[in-house]
DNA sequence: AAATTGTGCAACCGCACGGCG
DNA sequence: CCGCCGTGCGGTTGCACAATT
């Protein structure tokens, strides 16, 4: 029997996105909100299949969304959560406002991973690496014996994980803010945090050379050598002083996207309107 | 200047899950 | 209980651009 596609594949577009569809998926979840994805091409004129629509938006188009490069707190909350919650990018997103899963998992395989890497740190179970020798047999065998050791302990670790990750999802879907992961575990009855080594902020020394043009903008000017006096400490998670682009102003407060109506009736819509086609190369367009 | 290699990110793919009839 | 459907999630791919040779 199998499974029915999502959408019908044949004469849909793929690939990146234009202006004018992103102009007509926005104008048409302005007018009707997000409803049923599968009808969202054929309703707004689009050649794209519903999920195809559904990821443009919750990654690209959705205006509550922060551009840019992680912040150094942001990273090194990216880098908490994962060492707690592993691959589950979503979740890890849903404490990072602004950020979506598909950019915590990019930027966690293109820079955090080889960050960690650097620093001995294995970026899955976020252990230190120890350095393979393969010069004394005797080494060798110990090294082996090690290895069983690391993968017995992990097993064991990882029936610990579960449960306190069960926990930390309870937590987190009890509280509407954001969690202080440190504190989370602080409030974790049986789990010690020695078994898995995590990695405190102040652990992190990473040189950011004045000149590297990959650095935001947001730590540009302060010549900083340790992640944390960038961040301004280990024990909060302060999101910086974000170089906010003007388009999402309009959505009310930075992070609270919340409360925002999305039908044009709230007067969102004139505003949307002006910021859009002021700020958003792309989005040269008029939308009402 | 051209070719090659590396990097980053947007988008796609397929599976899993939950709701509903 | 079962199957269908819509949606969400995580892994992977492909492309554009940058860096290097």
């Amino acid at each position: 029997m199998g499974r029915q596609p999502c959408c019908e594949k044949v004469g849909l577009k793929k690939g990146p996105w234009t202006a004018e569809e992103d102009k007509k998926l926005i104008n048409f979840i302005l007018t009707n909100g997000q409803c049923c994805w599968r009808a969202v091409p054929k309703l707004a004129g689009l050649l794209r299949c519903g999920k195809s629509c559904r990821l443009r938006w919750t990654n690209y188009l959705r205006p509550d969304l922060k551009r840019g490069l992680l912040s150094e707190a942001e990273e090194n909350m990216v880098i908490d959560l994962h060492s707690h919650l592993g691959n589950r990018w979503s979740k890890i997103a849903a404490h990072l406002p602004g950020r979506t899963d598909n950019e915590i998992k990019n930027h966690w395989n293109t820079h955090i991973k080889k960050k960690l890497k650097k620093m001995g740190i294995d970026p899955q179970t976020h252990k230190p690496i120890i350095p393979p020798t393969h010069e004394d047999p005797q080494n060798q065998l110990s090294q082996a014996q090690t290895t069983e050791k690391i993968e017995k302990d992990q097993k064991m670790e990882d029936s610990s994980k579960e449960t306190l990750v069960v926990e930390l999802e309870e937590e987190l879907e009890k509280s509407s803010t954001s969690v202080d992961a440190d504190e989370l575990l602080k409030n974790s009855p049986g789990f010690c945090t020695d078994e898995v080594p995590l990695i405190q902020p102040h652990e992190i020394l990473v040189s950011c050379p004045s000149s590297s043009s990959s650095s935001s903008s947001i730590n540009s000017g302060s010549s900083c050598t340790s992640a944390l006096d960038c961040s301004g400490g280990a024990e909060e998670y302060l999101l910086p002083c974000m170089d906010w682009p003007e388009s999402m102003y309009f959505w009310g407060g930075q992070d609270d996207f919340n409360g925002w109506d999305l039908f044009p009736d709230s007067g969102v819509g004139d505003q949307y309107q002006r910021h859009i086609s002021l700020d958003h190369d792309s989005w040269k367009f008029e939308l009402f």
